[in-house]
DNA sequence: TATCGAATTAACCGACCGGTCAACTTCGAT
DNA sequence: ATCGAAGTTGACCGGTCGGTTAATTCGATA
């Protein structure tokens, strides 16, 4: 019963460009709107607050992500290439960002995290979950590898946060440099931390 | 001639502050002058904008802070040790600012370059201008090590962005999660990065 | 095809935003 | 003693902020 509407959607995704491509603060209901092509009357419409789009908006973004997560992460795949892979994948979604707005806009969620994590307890509640998931994915490829054999890594989980506090911190700074470039180091980086050689996958005598 | 007045640092102190503890975004004019005890007409008879406030209140913590790395850096104390002590300093000084204000407030450089990085070119450039300063102390820490044979480290540039990367991504994970003890990982951490053990410091015969 | 709830719209709200201004006070240099 | 530059003040500005409202339009269902 009554009519049916996109204009839901349209918010959600507008909201996470704006905050991308900007930042939280930079970006207003107003601008949401009008990107969306919807009334801010339409807007409180579906939602009860600026917040609660964000939340939405956030919450809908990362269940699209994962899904790609899931099948590159897939335990068929060899546990370095897994993280290696992921990467990869992320700087060619970055590079596709970069055509479009002519930035690099890095990950999202740790941009978000940095602005709001001290002014909006719902937001950044919402972000260390995500984050929390989104570590659990390189452990578990670590845990592989040490299992394997590939790496040596009895404690997964610590190893795990260095890699992923190595690779949130190129992302920001590539975004603060607008310049990929530097996602370029990741690779070596984290075969560095993982303590495996380029040629440790095709060469593990040691 | 005329009158004297400190209110000009006291506006840049309140504005740092207020930023490190909120966001640039959440920061208003009205709050800033209201913690620094200036009226509004006086605000701008100091600085032209808002802007120019970020401006110089960061150029002024970043001197004052600079001090207390060319101590840390001293090239009297041995090259990785350097790296250490400043990442404990930086330590302490979150648990002072945690006492303060009830927050892990993490590097207000990167913490505002995430924010801004997309909106304010003037900012950007400030802000990556001192990052960049700041990992050359890292770098020639690395350089020196590998000079004395502590480390291998050919590319001191390319290992030092790398401690730089790991070490922000931590202090943004710590702000995130309002947890200090994450800090307590970047010894580990660092050593792992850079090829050292945690006994190479005393035993660094080989 | 009548109905009823969901979607849309435009006008509106008070608060606050960054910024301006002219009058006024203060005090160091002469 | 006084002059003038530097600092201070509060009132004021137009615009935008996030959010509200009541009237209206639409369309899936029965």
């Amino acid at each position: 019963m009554g009519r049916t509407s996109d204009a839901k959607i349209r918010l959600l995704e507008s909201m996470i460009e704006l905050i991308w491509t900007g930042s939280y603060g930079s970006t207003s209901v107003d601008q949401i709107c009008e990107r969306a092509g919807v009334k801010k009357g339409s807007f409180y419409h579906f939602f009860e607050s600026k917040t609660d789009l964000a939340l939405a908006g956030i919450e809908h973004s990362w269940l699209e992500h994962r899904k790609e997560l899931d099948q590159t992460f897939s335990a068929v795949v060899p546990p370095l290439e897994r993280i290696l892979h992921c990467f990869r994948n992320f700087r060619q979604e970055q590079e596709e960002l970069l055509k479009k707005h002519g930035r690099v806009l890095g990950c999202p969620v740790h941009t978000l995290g940095a602005e709001i994590s001290t002014v909006d307890d719902r937001l950044r509640n919402k972000l260390q979950e995500i984050l929390g998931q989104f570590i659990l994915y390189y452990e578990s490829a670590i845990r592989d590898a040490h299992a394997q054999g590939i790496i040596k890594a009895p404690d997964a989980p610590a190893l795990a946060r260095i890699v992923f506090a190595y690779s949130e911190g190129l992302l920001l700074h590539a975004r603060m440099w607008n310049d990929l470039s530097y996602l370029d180091e990741f690779e070596n980086g984290a075969m560095i931390i993982l303590g495996a050689h380029k040629t440790a996958t095709k060469a593990p005598k040691k």
